[in-house]
DNA sequence: GTCTATATGTTGATAGAC
DNA sequence: GTCTATCAACATATAGAC
């Protein structure tokens, strides 16, 4: 698939660094072939715009972040499980690409609704077919398990924002809390537990002591 | 302060609608202008050049996030009452303005390390000095109050994450739920009674039976 | 497929009149 | 303070040789 030796794959690289960094206007398609250790002519050749490039990058970016939800939140295990892979899913690619979802919100928010649109009918993403088959499973669950009453879009938001959102933050916490690379590795490390058992505790009803 | 007759705060205005929602460099000087009903080079006479006003906004934005933070947790009532408050500041605020943290995090991750700390030199912004002492406070009242143990920087994290992630999602959900902006702001409306709740649940330990 | 050279269009910024 | 006219500097995109 994506083979270094491969030149097209070399510029999907170099572009992703620079787009995930800059977005689409920030980005210069000198510094991605330079990158891509290719001339600029070659960008064209492969990608006829920059555009056209962009949207492959945002297409394989939105897809890393919303195409796992259905498979994990429908798999086996009870909810509580599920919720937990998803939060760790999220996690692990996360402390790999820490960029991806600033990277994603900005073009949603920059390129306005047209870019969801389009990319939606492009790639083919169950997830809008599936989301209200997930969410009436999830409220199912709530009122037979021992939860407490929730609207499960609620519980799906929670878990996504608590899981994504502080490494959204890593700049920031990193300045915040004087933290070094290392630190911070280790303060979201602990998350991948605490996250967990925090929604779990949100969630459960306590233990019935009769 | 910001008046609409005078043309420094329409520039002001009009360069936040811009570069808010395209960032620094996908903002257009023209636009600016033409919102603000005046002529491009009248940017460069008040705000010598790009960098500059949008470093202005920049810091007015920041501040507006992270400005309050120190005063709400510092001041009165109980952990949960002062969580509450934090919570509910982020939703007014996020409510008339949701285009703030992706603006806020894409300048900090495009513009690279400089930007915060020139801004938090420039900017007279407490919350740096004051987190330890906001933190220490916190752990006190974690390790007295009948809550559950936990690091007190993981508390603030869930609190904003929870708070002002959903805001950055909505162009997100309105697609995925099928939501008109009615329906958005019906759903994040109810989030202002249900997100303190989730955390009262998820921090105190269950009552006593005995 | 890959490069050099160039066309073409924007954009931030300035000079200077009013 | 505000405008018109213009410059200089890129940046995307293409043409064409190898």
């Amino acid at each position: 698939m994506s083979d270094d030796s491969n030149t097209k794959d070399r510029i999907l690289a170099a572009a992703r660094q620079e787009f995930y960094q800059k977005g689409l206007a920030g980005a210069r398609m000198a510094a991605i072939g330079e990158a891509a250790g290719v001339n600029k002519a070659m960008l064209h050749y492969y990608f006829r715009t920059k555009q056209d490039l962009f949207e492959e990058v945002f297409i394989s970016a939105f897809g890393q972040v919303i195409a796992p939800i259905p498979g994990i939140l429908m798999g086996e295990g009870g909810l509580m499980d599920r919720i937990s892979r998803l939060s760790a899913y999220y996690h692990d690619t996360l402390t790999q690409t820490p960029e991806l979802p600033v990277f994603v919100m900005n073009a949603l928010q920059a390129e306005g609704g047209g870019l969801l649109k389009r990319v939606l009918e492009r790639a083919q993403i169950p997830l809008p077919q599936m989301l209200p088959v997930l969410m009436e499973k999830i409220r199912a669950e709530l009122s037979e398990g021992p939860y407490r009453e929730m609207d499960p879009r609620e519980v799906f938001l929670n878990v996504v924002s608590m899981s994504v959102f502080p490494f959204m933050l890593k700049p920031f916490l990193m300045t915040l809390f004087s933290m070094e690379e290392a630190d911070f590795r280790a303060f979201i490390d602990q998350r991948r537990e605490t996250v967990p058992a925090f929604l779990r505790q949100a969630l459960e009803l306590p233990a019935d002591h009769s």
